[in-house]
DNA sequence: TGAACAAATGAATAACTGTTCATATATTGT
DNA sequence: ACAATATATGAACAGTTATTCATTTGTTCA
């Protein structure tokens, strides 16, 4: 990738990439928190998130709130539940759902207070 | 779909339900708020956030610091503008990228975190 | 034990996405 | 006007992903 070459000639702004290069993420750490955001990302994960930033709900309730069906609403918990987003606890037939900490809740409410003031 | 006659009668949270689903987001709120986390939620994105975090940065500087050809980063660039997460200036043959606002960044901070603590 | 049901899961598929490559546009200095 | 350079962009391709369908697992209750 020659563009190292012509920034350092060119842009001369070899101090400022390089200041910057040192407080970069580490590798582990971007593809962790980019994994976190992805999942976010999609309109049927954020709906489930949504329904469970107000409420534990069953699998069950959250297809039916959502209108979508069961299969479809549990491959995404999976994807929740993988990333810790979300935790569960089994209760007879039903799986409840929730958030996972506090966090996921503020990520939540950042992005509304984002939307709400564009 | 059935399911909302099979959660009616059998899950017995049909209050529940109803009460999440008044509480619901606009279908076109979800879709900018997940537009937005979709942002966040590639690699190559959330380098260029973070970099855009700590200064204002051309795009050349940018492809350099990340190790990225001009145009993928052209590109993301253009993903980014478009969803207003960033603004840009333009001076001389250089174009200078910075975050667009605050939540931008309050959204990163949260996310970051959210991993710190895991 | 067997019927009913909640939830999970594997396979298949259609749609989407990020990068590369080639090229276009715009600006600067000669 | 021309060469050099920064950026933007369109097309194409490979890799990923969300949903559906069919099936399985595990639980309750009769």
């Amino acid at each position: 990738m020659s563009k190292e070459l012509v920034c350092e000639e060119n842009c001369a702004h070899v101090d400022a990439v390089n200041e910057v290069k040192e407080t970069m993420l580490e590798s582990t750490e971007i593809l962790s928190l980019s994994a976190i955001f992805k999942a976010f990302g999609d309109p049927t994960r954020l709906k489930i998130l949504h329904c469970l930033q107000q409420r534990e709900m069953c699998v069950c309730c959250l297809s039916c709130a959502l209108d979508m069906s069961q299969s479809a609403v549990s491959h995404q918990l999976r994807v929740l539940r993988n990333l810790r987003l979300v935790k569960h606890r089994k209760e007879g037939k039903n799986v409840y759902y929730s958030l996972d900490d506090e966090h996921i809740f503020r990520i939540l409410e950042q992005g509304l207070e984002h939307i709400k003031h564009i």
